[in-house]
DNA sequence: AATAAAAGACCGAGCGCTCGTTCATGAAAG
DNA sequence: CTTTCATGAACGAGCGCTCGGTCTTTTATT
């Protein structure tokens, strides 16, 4: 059913002066929990690291020995998410074998995925920006990760059951824009939700992605 | 061609210490063009109240005359960006006419403001969070007014041209989609130029969007 | 087993600094 | 002399982060 998920959490690259390694993991683990839904509540800049030391039951001395910096857990958060998303979507390609239905099986499940963790969504979009660079860029190829995972399953497709086959590169941005649209759930689900359940969204924008609405 | 433009400046919503509103009108034009660039290179809260100031040429005293806080330039600042897209758009919509055709070019005209504007597309994603409230649903408002144009438009074509007649909660979610997939541009343009040119894009994406793709 | 010593984890007052905003003062116009 | 606009030094709240120290656990020694 899913993926190893043991050994991403490693992060080697975020530096710490704990040395028991397995606490690391595990206070971190914590303290991420904490964080995200501080910085959903209040957004990065105005949640303090005393606010988060506190949230997480630590001071800010203890906080700042397992992380170094608060760039560093907005990583640990973005990278989190990330990971949330990717796994769930993953799941969903493994599970279904039929080709026929896979991809409207990973839509779906992509679809739901954004509908739980639309504040998540939302939060990414915020704060990519305050990201030093070398984290921004592993942000971005954790995003296109995502989005490889639909131009995976639309290209198993084409040119199968009645599908025709495409070009390459349009499936490539027919996989972008199934990113796009489960993100615009988390984004303009308020005002969506007036004509229609997440069920009849999924529904109508599995339609409309294969071309089958008009 | 265009329409009245004159009378959104007023902006009687933002206080200011300056007596004569012809000076208000145009300093603050120039402030908050000086803003915009600042806001697009550094962020909102990078930007300080004295680069913005220095770069319109003012000292911080001055600025304060006219703007009384930074959170007022910010809602200015979202509201100059809303209104060139719409102005844009909306041009689009009454230039041409014959209906068959008047979707299409209010999707390119879409399309190439917002590859024209796609930094300043991205800035509203990034800094909307950090207005108060009662500007946020301004904001907000401006956002979806623009949609609408593009659910108007459908609505016009819809049952006529060889098009399907289609329920009118429908059409308004494709009206977002067509939104969507315009600002998707600007988030990922520099990934998907490497496959399309914009106008490539935007002929893919109106095929897409038309269900003419398969 | 008892004790000492070293290491690891935890703490929080305080430092250094930034930034939005104010206000006393000056200059110019009428 | 009054009104309007311009100036920038000064203010002070708030922030991320450090660092000297304490408490707890493990290891070494007798």
């Amino acid at each position: 059913m899913a993926r190893k998920k043991a050994a991403p959490i490693t992060d080697t690259d975020v530096p710490t002066q704990i040395k028991n390694p397995e606490l690391v993991r595990e206070r971190r683990r914590h303290i991420i929990d904490s964080t995200v839904k501080l910085f959903i509540e209040h957004g990065y800049h105005k949640t303090t690291t005393r606010m988060i030391a506190r949230a997480a039951g630590f001071s800010i001395g203890s906080l700042y020995e397992y992380v170094s910096s608060k760039e560093d857990l907005l990583y640990l958060v973005c990278k989190a998410i990330h990971e949330e998303v990717q796994d769930a979507v993953e799941d969903a390609l493994s599970a279904n074998t039929k080709e026929k239905e896979q991809l409207a099986e990973v839509i779906r499940q992509y679809f739901i995925v954004c509908d739980k963790m639309a504040d998540h969504i939302l939060l990414m979009y915020q704060v990519t920006q305050f990201l030093p660079d070398k984290w921004k860029e592993r942000v971005l190829v954790n995003e296109l990760n995502i989005t490889d995972i639909f131009i995976q399953a639309l290209g198993s497709m084409s040119g199968k059951n009645n599908f025709p086959s495409l070009d390459e590169k349009v499936l490539n941005l027919v996989g972008h824009n199934i990113s796009v649209l489960g993100q615009m759930w988390a984004f303009r689900r308020w005002h969506v939700k007036r004509n229609f359940s997440l069920e009849q969204y999924i529904s109508i924008q599995t339609d409309f992605i294969l071309g089958l609405l008009y």
